[in-house]
DNA sequence: CGATGAGTGGTGCCT
DNA sequence: AGGCACCGCTCATCG
């Protein structure tokens, strides 16, 4: 990885267009080819660019400012290095082990469908990821009654969650025996004008246990 | 801002909770107090805390490894550095300017109030960002004929477009004189399964022309 | 390779 | 400060 730091501008275009005004930042090249260029504050870089398939050309004008571009089909960025400061490289480990995480949506699934009593009593577990023409339902489970219950499962459900279950309902009612399915949101956080809408809509909408963790077991 | 290469592992817990086993990593501390690792690819810290309030404690094992914690009332993470190859320490500029942005949904978003014919013939510009119960609507236009036409404006248009214009139609058609508003996507890039999902509900899509930019003069 | 949706999303804007 | 939607989102996964 290496590391510059520099009074540099950078243009870029492509999705959309960004130009950086002159300024001392820092430029990181890593081994994978990703191109980022931070300020000295937050954790996102101000411009980037993947690594990958880029090509790379230098050019260097008369009162020695260097101009690195990047290019792909698709897009561009250009960084004019004014004045280097400073500029060193590390070796990195190349293949370190993954970030594991926790807590995840994909978890939260894992322990509904082995206790789909949380959504409602005599629930039964059907299917996961269960396709439809609309997207995946996240949870597919059948109530006491038989009935099938789409479940769309959120850390953090906002509108939009509103908007998928639906979705989904309208897709899986056109198969036969699914006419009567009813839709259903569970999330550790329902937002106020979510549970509205949702309310509103004839969706259920189920808070699960903060203790959910502890019986991950 | 100061940059550390070293042999590191992090634990993450708050919003979720993350492992990260040792490997040589880079880790940045910012002016603004911000914390991040990153690996030797891609353009997103693995770990990272935001500046501003934390609490930040350091101990040293008898092996030599050091661990800072940095601890916010909701969030935690450890740093462990069991062996440090290199930390150097570089001014950036403080009050760097900013990066400005062009192309935006935002600006698509002028443009069309301005070319409301692009929607289709007659139409005429009503009101931008218009409040409902749901959400504002993009654009608001009235059709040749007097009826309430409800735009949606997206870079790149996904399955959510479609259900955000459904939301939006619904809550303006409660109102009178709009109990027959019609629901329009206008995007950039259209998705081939969006265009599919916006066809079966009768949501007409509009293709916006790449030239926009040009006349936005 | 494109399509799709999660994320410790971040970030700005408005209530 | 909280809610809400956009982002050059980035990223992993799945077809």
């Amino acid at each position: 990885m290496r590391v510059i730091i520099a009074e540099l501008s950078v243009v870029y275009t492509g999705r959309g267009d960004t130009y950086l005004p002159p300024a001392v930042r820092a430029l990181f090249l890593k081994g994978d080819g990703a191109v980022s260029i931070h300020d000295d504050a937050g954790n996102k870089p101000l411009n980037y660019m993947n690594g990958g398939k880029y090509e790379m050309t230098e050019r260097e004008l008369e009162d020695g400012t260097l101009h690195w571009s990047f290019d792909t089909r698709q897009e561009s960025i250009q960084v004019s290095l004014h004045r280097i400061l400073s500029d060193t490289a590390h070796e990195l480990d190349a293949d370190a082990p993954r970030l594991e995480r926790d807590g995840t949506e994909h978890q939260l699934q894992e322990w509904l469908a082995a206790h789909p009593e949380a959504i409602g009593p005599g629930h039964t577990f059907v299917a996961r990821e269960y396709a439809t023409g609309a997207g995946p339902v996240d949870i597919l489970l059948m109530d006491e009654d038989g009935t099938p219950v789409v479940v769309e499962v959120k850390r953090t459900a906002m509108l939009g969650a509103c908007d998928q279950v639906g979705r989904y309902l309208t897709a899986v009612r056109e198969q036969p025996g699914f006419e009567e399915a009813v839709g259903v949101i569970a999330a550790l956080d329902i937002r106020p004008k979510t549970q509205a809408l949702a309310d509103k809509r004839g969706v259920r909408t189920v808070t699960l246990p903060a203790y959910w963790r502890e019986d991950r077991a």
